[in-house]
DNA sequence: GCCGTACTACGATGCTTATCGTACGAGGCA
DNA sequence: TGCCTCGTACGATAAGCATCGTAGTACGGC
């Protein structure tokens, strides 16, 4: 936990065993935030919302990363004006193992490409 | 191929490589479509879609069958009267290799008992 | 204190979808 | 042939959601 000093207001996110596997799907099946996921993986360090280039607007972003952290995807934390993004793998693992690494990789498979 | 001479029509479905991983999660974050697909894959053998006990009614069951079978979940062939289901593992193993079985086992998992 | 950046909140909009009911078609069986 | 079962088609409905634009809040820097 190298959450140093987040500064700032917190937001509600789902404790691991409030997650639910459909709307994990769910949050997975939408292509920009598919997107968003596996950029977060592919860095593998936490992303503030504005590193993302998206082909919508910043609201529709807002949105896309809010059911992401809704669904137990995603961990967002404050950080001054930013917004750090980092992936709940640990969380996910323990409830569906393998879960998410196959999905990335079928995303990758599918895409024909690491993600850009 | 035992795919020993269906009678009448055939329905359309997406070949493997048109399966899309959106398609695919799409399908399954539905509790009822994850349910059927998790009787499907508990019972191993083709199904006829009144073999599914759902808490709703037939149109909406037919909703869900061609919403599988359209993402390229299921395979269905008309066998007299009835329809048999059967999930497409082939396929999707050889698209996403592990994903079906992580899916099926984090349901498992989830609901804390095989499918019923 | 003031400004700019980062993100949010809210309302609108139009599309998708989960659900139902009813009416219909296809095939087995008496 | 006529009936029953299985499943479909179609229309309706209500909810959900992806998207936008605008207006607003929080925070850091000057």
């Amino acid at each position: 936990m190298t959450t140093a000093a987040a500064s700032g207001r917190d937001l509600p996110h789902p404790a691991r065993e409030e997650i639910r596997l459909e709307s994990v799907l769910h949050a997975l099946s939408d292509p920009m935030r598919l997107r968003i996921v596996r950029e977060l993986a592919a860095d593998g360090r936490e992303l503030s919302c504005s590193d993302f280039v998206l082909p919508v607007t910043k609201s529709t972003t807002t949105h896309h990363f809010r059911v992401l952290r809704e669904s137990g995807v995603i961990r967002q934390v404050y950080r001054g004006t930013a917004k750090l993004n980092g992936l709940r793998t640990d969380d996910l693992d323990a409830l569906f193992p393998g879960l998410l690494d196959r999905v990335l990789e079928a995303a990758t498979r599918q895409a024909g490409r690491p993600v850009p």
